[in-house]
RNA sequence: CGGGGCGUGGCGCAGCCUGGAUUAGCGCGCCAGCAUGGGGGGCUGGAGAUCGCGGGUUCGAAUCCCGCCGCCCCGACCA
């Protein structure tokens, strides 16, 4: 491709809208232009980048046994609203009205579609498993759509379905797909980190995220540098904390007045303690009976957790009425001293407290000098809290770290969950008619190209791995008024095709530093310059965008020089051997 | 949905509070020309705007008032 010829709209200064990397050099690189909220047009370079990515992940999918399907964008609501989907995902949905009167969405995700599909064209165990995938735009109308490409209200996505007649079938093509998506991320150039995460109610099921860490990211995951345990914050557990020494102090438990002070701040304010030392005492409802939850005052409590701790399947916080018949105090005053007829799950952080602050069971009132264990029992001893920075990893107990990341793919043990919603079944070998056990797999495309942007940009601009830069390679003739450098760049475009790499040549006739800005902005892996020095010594520049670094080099071995380059940043940006 | 902010040539901004002389200004980009040719450089001359939309106040509105629309940020929500 020649520069002149193509549409690159480079942007010097940053348009106001923008705030984070990804969007601001997307932006200036003139990749992408944005239309309305959470919507934006690719422009030639973006559409190259989405492409390359399509390419992979087609390839991959392809491997690993999955069949490319499309399936509409456009559906009539009652499909979602058969499977009460419809409520699920409530204003998230696009919906419309058509010239007959009949209400459409425009589809969030693809699970009801093939699984009628699957339902309606296979019977019998013999054509399973089956793997189906689309790479399609989807519809999501985000309550923020922010961060440029990073979160929009329209975006593509890979997402596959997969049945199975069993769990065991189900495992293998999960794994399957798990290292399939391994290996898409590498192949990107992604330095990416494979999370647990939250799976649900339904038992059994699991699920993994695919994060790549980066401050904008809009999830939370701890990862154990020790041991490599990594999961959704949300999902994470939490080890044992250490044991606790000696106590030091045997407090005097007294009540003291905190008239107005039911928030944890509020209380630690006023009685100038730390949040640490507050026990925080929620009174919640499972599957209907209320339940005391003793969590520290810096933890927040996870639902999940409680539920599965107490084998409850719902899990909701009690309305005031029923803390205050089983407290005897408004909300805020709650405190397991003394508090008798209900069920207590206590968290294990709270039974490190020396010097507890509670409330007490009374209005306008705290306890200090509570002492777990001397002053209270709980009933039970469960990780109940969300796991947070700093806490003790489940396996090895080293500290966690707390990260930010987004996420780019996730992988999902179904079950037989929407086969059963919309009776999707087959014919076993003994003809009894089963569900479909299923698993689901998505990819966000948009995605990768913003997170790579975010992950390895520099002051200058983009650092594109070769495998989705929009060209690999740009050649950057300094003079255009000199026949022998545009001879020679001519000539190096050429042998640059030659050898297959995707050569853009700047033949635009702009002086030397818009070019090089330019490059430097968009980021193409490679630079061939040819200036003086080539009409010194008959040697071309090659510049790698990466580190700087650049070597001469004769014509005639240009290919394969810069073929052997790319494959050998490829190497580069492999993220370690997890 | 709550809070904050913004809409002025393609982009970044000024002007608005204290209506009128600014012919709606500046920088970048764009077009033509000259010189130049190793990091967004210089000179000359141009093109390009119903000041988001609608209504109102006024002799007069980019500027004041009302309504609407769009966009951004923080938060809540959601996966």
């Amino acid at each position: 491709m020649r520069w002149s010829r193509s549409l690159i709209p480079t942007l010097k200064e940053t348009p106001a809208e923008a705030e984070n990397k990804s969007h601001v050099l997307m932006l200036r690189a003139g990749m992408i232009r944005k239309l309305g909220s959470g919507t934006y047009s690719y422009l030639p370079l973006g559409q190259r980048t989405l492409n390359k990515i399509t390419a992979i992940v087609r390839e991959e999918m392809d491997a690993a046994g999955a069949l490319e399907v499309l399936m509409p964008a456009l559906w009539p609501a009652e499909i979602m609203a058969r499977s009460g989907r419809l409520e699920v995902f409530g204003d998230d949905l696009i919906r419309f009205t058509d010239r007959h009167g009949r209400q459409g969405v425009l589809a969030p995700t693809h699970e009801e579609v093939i699984t009628a599909l699957v339902r309606d064209n296979v019977a019998s165990y013999r054509q399973l498993p089956l793997n189906l995938y689309q790479i399609q735009t989807k519809f999501r109308d985000e309550v923020r759509p922010r961060f440029g490409v990073l979160r929009t209200r329209e975006f593509i996505m890979k997402d596959a379905y997969s049945f199975h007649a069993d769990q065991e079938s189900l495992e293998e093509t999960y794994r399957d797909m798990h290292d399939a998506y391994c290996r898409i991320f590498e192949r990107c150039g992604l330095d990416y980190v494979v999370v647990e995460a939250e799976s649900g109610a339904m038992g059994g099921a699991r699920s993994e995220e695919f994060m790549v860490s980066s401050s904008v990211g809009d999830d939370l995951y701890l990862e154990c540098a020790a041991c490599g345990y990594a999961a959704n914050a949300e999902r994470a557990e939490v080890g044992a904390p250490p044991s606790a020494a000696e106590r030091k102090a045997d407090p005097q438990l007294r009540e003291v007045p905190t008239p107005g002070a039911s928030t944890v701040a509020q209380v630690g304010g006023m009685l100038g303690v730390a949040p640490e030392q507050i026990i925080k005492t929620l009174i919640y409802r499972a599957d209907g009976r209320p339940v005391a939850a003793l969590v520290r005052g810096d933890h927040e409590l996870n639902e999940a957790k409680l539920a599965r701790a107490l084998g409850a399947k719902s899990v909701e916080a009690a309305d005031a009425e029923t803390v205050e018949s089983a407290t005897g105090a408004p909300v805020g005053f709650a405190g397991p001293v003394g508090l008798e007829g209900i069920e207590m799950v206590a968290d294990p952080a709270v039974l490190r407290i020396e010097n507890g602050v509670t409330g007490a069971n009374r209005a306008e009132a705290h306890l200090v000098g509570v002492v777990p264990g001397r002053d209270f029992q709980p009933g039970r001893i469960e990780d109940i809290h969300t796991a947070s920075d700093g806490d003790p990893c489940p396996r090895c107990g080293e500290a966690m770290k707390l990260s930010h990341g987004i996420e780019v793919g996730h992988v999902f043990q179904l079950g037989t969950k929407y086969s059963k919603l919309l009776n999707a079944t087959f014919l076993d070998a003994s003809g009894r008619e089963r569900p479909y056990v299923m698993g689901c797999y998505g990819i966000g495309v948009n995605r990768i190209a913003a997170a790579a942007v975010e992950q390895l940009a520099d002051e200058r601009g983009i650092v594109w791995p070769p495998a989705i830069a929009p060209y690999e390679v740009v050649v950057v003739p300094l003079d255009m008024s000199d026949e022998k450098i545009v001879a020679a760049a001519e000539e190096a475009y050429e042998a640059l095709r030659q050898v297959g790499a995707d050569v853009i040549l700047d033949d635009r006739r702009d002086r030397p530093g818009v070019k090089f800005k330019d490059a430097d902005l968009i980021g193409f892996p490679l630079r061939v310059v040819v200036g003086k020095g080539y009409l010194k010594s008959g040697e071309l520049e090659l510049q790698v965008r990466r580190d700087g670094s650049q070597s001469d080099v004769p014509p005639g071995e240009l290919g394969g020089r810069v073929r052997a380059m790319l494959e050998q940043l490829v190497r580069l940006l492999d993220p370690p051997e997890v």
